[in-house]
DNA sequence: TTAATCCTGGTTTTT
DNA sequence: CCAGGATTAA
């Protein structure tokens, strides 16, 4: 039997208190007027929700939802979880995978609250909906549960990509790939070929050939690093975010486990169904292979993960994996973006080789078409979005209303600047991510290293945070420790370098406390907190507003149950932003939203301005290699634009600014308009300067005539200055 | 063996 | 332009 978490209390179909918890609703239930709670979703939205969903709420066939850009898909998904539970569903055998741990949030509260308004029950659906999360969270739940029966040690922990790329970079050492003559693939690509040919299960040669042709040469190598990395994640016990996936489809493919795996879910509903990957598609067919109680949503015009492995086919082949097909359902009415930002998103996407099935509609009438503005350069595109913003906001409009849209994180660098000149608060989505920074990095190797005494990579870095330990000292320390099973007693036996015999005993006594458990969580955490301080300071030129990041992790961690939630869902969930110079706003204040496009997806506002609407950033000159990167890059554009519900920018930068390139290092370069907005397209635009009035004027043959009159010899004046 | 310095090269988006 | 790898000084 698997074990049994304190946390996540396994759920058995025939005798589990959960069957109470549900048996519990169904008897409070006063036969609510069943249609009430669905009377504001338009026809197409309830065919979804009522969809298969009998009196008894027993599972009935596969549905797909094509839900459109802001057509309410996910209140048509919450009101169909709602409406599951109102039906006498056992919301702990209702399995709800989203794209992120907010969209998740979002459709629970959603969900639970318009059941319990119909249902007029006090109960508390929110906790009973358990399993709510990513395919990556959930994926790491089940599998501790199960770790045993699979060859796992339930204490795994979870590496986040830079730490996979330092142990494909130790693999990669060991092997003496790194000195061959001809330069190898660096750690962050060869770890990004390995997750590709996971999460497509396309074979590494065709992989290579798809989307990493400068390392076709190195078949044979990377087939040796990744076998070797495969069995270092194995003996250290740790997983990388694919095996979160990959363990799960195995585990759901074995006839043994399978039963009971599968067994403990009667509705399965997944939320952005054209971001899933091939491995994702095969979880869900593993444990629904009828697809009975199986429901998918999503937009495949805004499938925009690909480099994640992402396929659009798999929505589009969704309903014809089953026999007889899933049933579908397409909701086209658009209740988020006026009329004339609707026609110009439809003709983007429109553009597309290949071609959709849906054109949205709305019925919300509007006189200003998106504008599409040019301006000369980066500088003015800030100041640009900064004064269309304050204007707005003059007008009553909340800067959280506003959002500003990119393609890649480093593109607001000259806006951030403009916004922190004039104070303007704001707050940043994607791109550089908490994880990322060194400091925090460290505090969560000791923690982890505690947690999973076998991950080298993690000890690696604690014990170099010592002065006068290297590399070298290092991977001998690791080694007694991997050798004795005991990570305190290896360390206190260790015979310290000189330079470092000082540090060594504080930084004993720590591990011991921590690897023993002897401080309570979240105590913990300061405890570790407190050693780290010099270390930080002595490592760090800016260590105050790093050992802030410290503090802020440290509160952070306090809304964790355990050490090993924190760790788990730190790594699966990171926060998004860091504290940096502009600090981050308090909650209550209101602030201006940047955002990558595709950390935007979901969302919505009243003024999105898009930055850089040019070629070379949309579509990405990286992407442009083949006709579906380049209709990818072309979905990007209208996810982005769609955000909009009021009023939508694309900025136009005729000149903007490249760094590092391999010819001539920095540069200006003249960009043109985006090619996914064609001279057929600008008449749904409304094309315009700014500024409005030209800073430079060139002379005018009048005023040139009059100067004319006046010719004075400055040649002359020159001469005399210095007499 | 560590730590400081020099140099090269490489590039988006994220669970 | 910055991170990470290579080189070199201590």
């Amino acid at each position: 039997m698997p074990i049994q978490y304190a946390t996540f209390p396994r759920t058995n179909p025939q005798r589990s208190p959960e069957r109470a918890v549900s048996s519990a609703f169904a008897a409070s239930r006063p036969q609510p007027d069943a249609t009430d709670y669905l009377a504001k979703l338009n026809d197409a939205q309830r065919a979804a929700v009522e969809y298969g969903i009998d009196p008894a709420a027993r599972p009935g066939g596969p549905l797909l939802v094509i839900a459109g850009a802001g057509s309410g898909k996910t209140s048509t998904l919450a009101h169909r979880v709602a409406h599951l539970l109102v039906k006498g569903a056992d919301p702990r055998r209702v399995l709800l995978l989203t794209f992120s741990r907010r969209a998740a949030q979002d459709m629970t509260r959603r969900a639970t609250r318009i059941a319990a308004q119909a249902l007029g029950t006090r109960a508390d659906l929110a906790q009973a909906l358990a399993w709510t999360g990513t395919f990556h969270s959930v994926g790491a739940r089940l599998l501790r549960e199960y770790a045993e029966l699979i060859g796992l040690s339930p204490v795994f922990t979870i590496n986040d990509r830079e730490d996979c790329a330092d142990l494909i970079h130790v693999v990669r050492h060991e092997l003496g790939l790194s000195v061959k003559s001809r330069r190898f693939p660096t750690k962050a690509t060869c770890l990004a070929i390995y997750s590709r040919a996971v999460n497509t299960g396309a074979p590494l040669a065709r992989v290579l050939d798809d989307a990493f042709p400068w390392c076709r040469e190195w078949e044979a190598e990377l087939r040796a690093l990744f076998a070797a990395y495969v069995a270092a994640k194995q003996s250290q016990n740790v997983l990388d975010y694919d095996d979160l996936l990959l363990y799960w489809a195995r585990m759901a493919a074995e006839p043994a486990i399978a039963a009971d795996l599968a067994g403990r879910f009667d509705h399965i509903l997944v939320d952005e169904y054209q971001d899933t990957n091939r491995l994702q598609a095969s979880i869900l067919f593993a444990m629904k292979p009828q697809g009975h109680g199986l429901t998918v949503v999503g937009d495949d015009a805004q499938s925009i993960y690909s480099f994640r492995g992402a396929t659009v086919r798999n929505i589009l082949d969704f309903p014809t994996q089953f026999e007889p097909n899933a049933h579908r359902v397409t909701l086209e009415r658009n209740y988020r973006s006026t009329a004339p930002i609707l026609a110009a998103s439809n003709a983007v996407i429109g553009l597309a080789a290949e071609r959709f099935t849906k054109d949205l509609w709305t019925d919300r009438a509007c006189a200003q078409r998106p504008r599409l503005v040019t301006v000369a350069g980066e500088l003015e595109q800030a100041r640009y979005v900064v004064e269309r913003v304050l204007e707005a906001r003059e007008t009553g409009m909340k800067l959280k209303a506003q959002a500003v849209l990119f393609r890649a994180a480093h593109h607001s660098a000259a806006l951030e600047l403009e916004l922190a000149r004039r104070n303007v608060p704001f707050v940043k989505f994607g791109g550089l991510r908490f994880l990322d920074a060194s400091h925090v990095k460290d505090v969560l190797a000791v923690l982890r290293w505690a947690q999973n005494p076998r991950d080298r990579v993690a000890g690696f870095r604690v014990v170099q945070l010592l002065p006068g330990v290297g590399p070298a000292t290092a991977a001998r320390v690791l080694d007694d420790v991997t050798a004795t099973h005991d990570a305190a007693a290896a360390l206190d036996a260790f015979e310290p370098p000189a330079r470092a015999s000082a540090d060594w005993a504080p930084f004993v006594e720590l591990m011991a406390d921590v690897c023993g458990a002897r401080t309570p969580w979240p105590a913990e955490f300061e405890q570790v907190r407190r050693w780290y301080e010099p270390h930080l300071e002595r490592n760090h030129e800016d260590a105050s507003t790093r050992q802030a990041d410290v503090l802020q992790m440290e509160s952070l961690a306090a809304t964790y149950a355990s050490r090993e939630r924190f760790l788990t869902e730190l790594t699966l969930d990171p926060p998004d932003a860091t504290s940096d110079e502009s600090g981050v706003p308090l909650v209550d204040e209101d602030y201006l939203i940047l955002s990558t496009i595709h950390s935007a997806k979901g969302q919505e506002w009243r003024n999105v301005f898009v930055l850089n609407g040019v070629d070379g950033c949309i579509p990405s000159d990286l992407g442009t290699g083949s006709q579906e990167e380049i209709d990818e890059e072309r979905r990007l554009l209208y996810v982005a634009m769609t955000r909009a519900k009021e009023d939508l920018h694309i900025v136009v930068p005729q000149r903007f600014y490249v760094h590092n390139q391999a010819q001539n290092g920095d540069r200006h370069v003249w960009a043109s308009r985006t090619r996914f907005i064609p001279a057929s397209l600008l008449p749904l635009f409304d094309a315009q300067a700014w500024p409005t009035v030209a800073p430079l004027t060139a002379p005018t043959a009048t005023g040139l005539a009059a100067a004319a009159k006046a010719r004075i010899d400055i040649a002359a004046q020159l001469k005399t200055m210095w007499d």
